[in-house]
DNA sequence: TCACTAACGCAAAGTATTTGCGTTAGTTTG
DNA sequence: CAAACTAACGCAAATACTTTGCGTTAGTGA
């Protein structure tokens, strides 16, 4: 039932090679089989048994919630190009090339269609993070930022607006035009 | 497999009786048993065989997201204020109640969680149809108006981004706030 | 090392989902 | 209007998935 990734450090836990396993053999078949991606193929991939599964992440929705927050976790801070738009605009155009994939789209359901809000929390966070980074980085250069919360409100939500809602997803010019008017405005 | 509403008339086709059957069957089970939202359930309160909703949805998922669209459907016109910017404060304050709610959020989960993407796109359709009818009734009183795609990115966009991604849904400031952003700014 | 606790494996029981086949209802054609 | 046609439906058997009780195992703290 515990839905998070942190494990609690109790007397009988045994948690973290479990986790490992199963959630490898999730994205592994992600890959392959495309369609039969179920809890006892995952069980048998995975070297454990289904009521493993079952007792852990309570149904398949939510183990698959969980490897996509973690898939969604950033490996490494946005490129550094020099500029404070330059960067706004590689990592944001970055970010819309993979999340408007399939695999991409596909991951952004898994977090979205658990019950418990808890997933999608985790991901705005993360992304939050990079877009604090790159603010950071143009402070210590010097220029002139906008807050984050601007940047969410109004590049990284219609982005994500398009592409949850919309049957296009949304052009690059889309997202230039749309830094532009965050940059462009003030507070 | 037919998802769509739209039944199309060939020769052996009988949908409307049993599509509204299961509907409110779903509709009647959401508000009482909470839980036990079964395909099974939901058959045998509309009258019909499990393998009819399998055959004709595919799976529960799809048929939550078919019945959570037709819940999205505005049943009215956008109260009239007398002021564009009191058009929109008015119906997006409603709105942002309704899907920041319990029920809302589910149905919003509902909607995105299909593989299919056409059940969010009637969504945009909707709302952006609202935003529209409060356009033209502003360019009709001669006020000075804003794309309803403007209001879709810069106000509709956060709004669900919030209620999606955040743990606290926006506040009626934030709303008044984004409002007053789009207002304000030429295009 | 020993006691303790939570997670796990196993297997049986309980549900849900799929599928083949016969029947029924709605549509088109003559 | 009647006959032919077609897709959806009901039924029931087969399959697959999910839940649960109980014994065992592995990690933790004393």
């Amino acid at each position: 039932m515990n839905t998070s990734a942190t494990p609690q450090l109790r007397p009988g836990g045994r948690s973290a090679r479990v986790q490992a396993a199963v959630h490898q053999a999730v994205r592994e078949l992600q890959q392959e089989d495309t369609d039969g991606l179920t809890v006892p193929a995952i069980a048998s991939r995975a070297g454990v048994t289904p009521s493993t599964i079952y007792r852990r992440w309570g149904d398949l929705t939510q183990l698959l919630a969980d490897v996509a927050v973690e898939q969604m976790r950033p490996d490494t801070a946005p490129p550094d190009t020099g500029t404070y738009r330059g960067d706004l605009e590689t990592w944001l155009g970055d970010y819309l090339e993979e999340i408007a994939s399939e695999p991409g789209r596909k991951m952004l359901r898994d977090v979205l269609c658990t019950p418990v809000p808890d997933n999608a929390c985790r991901c705005a966070e993360f992304m939050a993070q990079q877009v604090d980074i790159i603010r950071e980085r143009a402070i210590a250069r010097g220029e002139h930022v906008v807050s984050t919360r601007d940047v969410i409100d109004h590049v990284l939500s219609p982005l994500l607006y398009r592409i949850l809602f919309a049957s296009e997803p949304p052009s690059v010019d889309d997202l230039h035009h749309w830094i532009a008017g965050v940059l462009g405005h003030r507070r």
